[in-house]
DNA sequence: ATGAAAGCGCTAACAA
DNA sequence: TTGTTAGCGCTTTCAT
């Protein structure tokens, strides 16, 4: 059976659409015929096509999510925590995923653009202002979580990868490290500069020297983390390793237990973004934390201000880290 | 500046609706017309209205999915995997999640049907068909993925909990277990059920009685599998515990390091769907597994069969589950 | 409280 | 190759 429209219902109760579409979004009617189109609506199953409505009204109450991979938990957590913010707030979210392709992300705002949502929340892979000229012509607010790109025209939610890098590693050399290896994702070209910049920071103020400096990249992939993770434990003297995001810790963590290393008695470890990991792996792992909770609230918060400002003005947050101490970095003064 | 319209891109060329819109699906322009508009296209940034187009065309090429939760790594990775697949063949994927709730599931539902999706999949958290009434009125394929409700207007993956829980616990009791706690999730009734009766199934085939059962029901928290897990522990004097789906099996794993409790010395442990688990986790754990790839494919590839068959005639698969062996189970004959 | 008519931005005949 | 026209299903004046 065809989709009823509200022409079907007029027909089945004399109305006409004008009434008709006035009850449906909630005008008065006299009894008898309230009743009348109740029934009819129940019998024909009718429901409002939204993309006629939205042709007209031009608010969608709908906003856009890209996320990078699903299975990404550090992400999907963020994900998970505004969708259910916006749902309460009677916003509906549209996910999708850009698999760390930079194409299929802009595809993903095309794709966005072209059906009218109110808002646009991206965890972008892209590295340069170049990469979103597209943006420049959006009408509606856009909120980078996880990067911040000079020059882009969006509001951005970073945390301070920076300085909590620097912390950790200058508490690191604090304990006698010096021959510490820190893999970086090359998928996440923003937070693994900072985090890269905090490392060579700490190294500096500890009055160590570039020829210092172990750096491993890998991709946005746990085998790539543990490939990594191998060859720094099996061919390096490195006493502690930084997995400086949430997929190199998952990588490393698996590499430790595959070759049962002792830790910390063989390597100290740091990692990045406990999403399961500490509950699930023993030693309890000393891990850097960004603050979950609060960045998808102010997300949300700030999607909503920029959605009433008639000429919005985009900033920039920065969001303070935490460096949770386990037991999994040796004193080896 | 306001969005422009096909109207603005005639007002600019001189050329027609009609002319413009075939251009834009792929018509012949002569050379002098095709440059004109180009650039009237680039120059107002001009892009088509889905909704517009949609009205008419009744295509979208676009499938919604309804997820519980994102953080659930067991169904984000299948929701992953369709999504690339549904992506190469052109089509895109809106997901949503429903928070284990079924009126927000419903309300989905709802949303996605109001919007013209060619089709749906869900992971659905109801459990009689009553819930899905909503479904017959539905012109556009459903497929349910993990669960299977009689009566329901759709078509049905699911794999076969019944057999490998009972051949499971069939092998702890012949390792010398009769104190087997199975610890079961609410929200998730269809495999629950099904993952029970496998587990009495192998119960009754080695002589023992219903006294001899040990239930547990959680909620769809690793919260609520820690502390269940907890009780069984500490309050109980079973000799092993089944984690019958992926997060009581985090909650179980979590509460074992916790309290430091040795594996499989002091207990036994049996989970269930392994997503990074056996990777952060020591002892390797004993689980079973779902073929996640072989669900997919058959997902996708029923979807697109769907779509082309005229009268859809829905039909369940059953695919086959794993019993991997790792080293979280004694035997204590 | 209800109806008539215009039009949102586009596609799809049909004509030229 | 290009233009004209009707209409997708709805909302929104403006009348009644």
């Amino acid at each position: 059976m065809k989709k009823a429209t509200m022409r079907d219902l007029c027909d089945e109760t004399g109305l006409s659409l004008g009434t008709v579409s006035k009850y449906l979004n909630g005008g008065q009617l006299k009894e008898k015929n309230r009743k009348k189109l109740d029934e009819a609506i129940e019998r024909l199953n009718y429901r409002v096509d939204e993309y006629a409505r939205g042709l007209i009204t031009n608010r969608t109450r709908t906003v856009g999510i890209i996320t990078t991979r699903l299975d990404n938990l550090f992400y999907s957590s963020i994900i998970s925590d505004v969708e259910t913010k916006l749902y309460e707030k009677g916003y509906a979210a549209i996910i999708k995923e850009s698999g760390y392709d930079l194409s299929k992300e802009i595809k993903g705002i095309e794709w966005f653009l072209s059906r009218r949502v109110d808002a646009l929340i991206i965890i972008p892979v892209g590295r340069k202002k170049e990469d979103y000229e597209i943006l420049n012509e959006a009408e509606v607010p856009v909120l980078f979580l996880d990067s911040y790109i000079e020059g882009v025209r969006c509001e951005s939610i970073v945390t301070d990868n920076e300085e909590i890098s620097r912390h950790a590693i200058d508490w690191l050399i604090s304990k006698g490290h010096k021959k510490i290896s820190i893999i970086l994702d090359k998928d996440n070209p923003y937070t693994a500069e900072r985090r890269l910049e905090g490392y060579k920071q700490a190294f500096k103020e500890n009055g160590m020297e570039e020829e210092d400096y172990r750096i491993y990249r890998i991709n946005e992939s746990i085998d790539s983390g543990y490939a990594v993770a191998k060859q720094i434990v099996t061919e390096t003297d490195s006493t502690a390793i930084f997995a400086s995001n949430y997929i190199s810790t998952v990588g490393v963590v698996y590499l430790l237990n595959e070759l049962d290393i002792r830790v910390p008695e063989d390597i100290s470890v740091l990692g990045f973004d406990d999403i399961l990991i500490t509950s699930l792996y023993r030693p309890k792992l000393t891990i850097i934390n960004q603050p979950i909770e609060k960045i998808s609230q102010l997300a949300v918060d700030r999607l909503f201000e920029l959605l009433s400002e008639e000429n919005k003005e985009y900033k920039t947050h920065l969001l303070e880290n935490e460096l949770i101490i386990g037991k999994t970095v040796a004193d080896i003064n």
